[in-house]
DNA sequence: TCTTGACTTAGAGTTAACTTTAACTGTTAG
DNA sequence: CTAACAGTTAAAGTTAACTCTAAGTCAAGA
């Protein structure tokens, strides 16, 4: 069945519970099913989910943009364009900064090799 | 003489004379000269320093630390070792922070690819 | 039965790095 | 002379993304 509780969910993503059901309460991740007891059970999809917001989130983009993003995934196949739009956009920024981060490490190894 | 009023360093740099100021206040900006009348007068080299503290906030330190660095670099020589393994220990974190952003970037891509 | 882990709402607190505001004063170029 | 640019202190406000506290309730396993 692969459920987890959301201490399990927690550990398995590094997130404390707290923030799970805050990004929950914020809308990044709707339709966590609950138990009879109210309790939450996330699926694999759930963790899926999560490991994929880490990944926006890690990149730089705002829990607000990932949210809009969690929208336009809701709305299924018709926001497929918009998606995908936002997501090269999103990818533009990443390969900007990551070149960026190039030039900026150049920049402290050549202050390394100074050795003053 | 290349001297730069506030608003041609905050020009120069792309910071607000507003953030340079409070910069200055933070410690991270010492020893900016002024003229008779009390007004900043940026020096090249304040413009430089400048530069490479936008460099180690770009690449994730925090202001704080920026501010430990100069301290040291204000105690020239003999802390010359103590800067280097800062700088070093930065740089290992760079370089990580690439990867990561390497593996997210290429989830990101298989993402668009799906074309869900 | 009792401990553990879960749940709830609602709001307050935290941190970083600004950013703005107030309430001024002083200098210089046109 | 006056507008533009500069300065000061001190404190309040902003934003994001948590993080914590209160003050409870509820359910299942040892």
């Amino acid at each position: 069945m692969s459920l987890y509780t959301i201490s399990q969910a927690s550990a398995e993503v590094s997130l404390t519970a707290h923030t799970l059901r805050y990004y929950e309460k914020e809308g990044l991740l709707p339709n966590v099913k609950k138990d009879s007891a109210g309790r939450r059970n996330y699926h694999q999809d759930d963790i899926q989910r999560i490991g994929f917001i880490k990944c926006l989130k890690g990149t730089g983009m705002s829990l607000k943009q990932i949210k809009e993003y969690g929208v336009l995934f809701a709305q299924g196949k018709k926001k497929s364009l918009e998606r995908n739009n936002m997501l090269e956009a999103h990818r533009e920024k990443i390969l900007t900064e990551i070149k960026i981060q190039k030039k900026y490490l150049k920049m402290i190894e050549a202050k390394i090799e100074m050795r003053i």
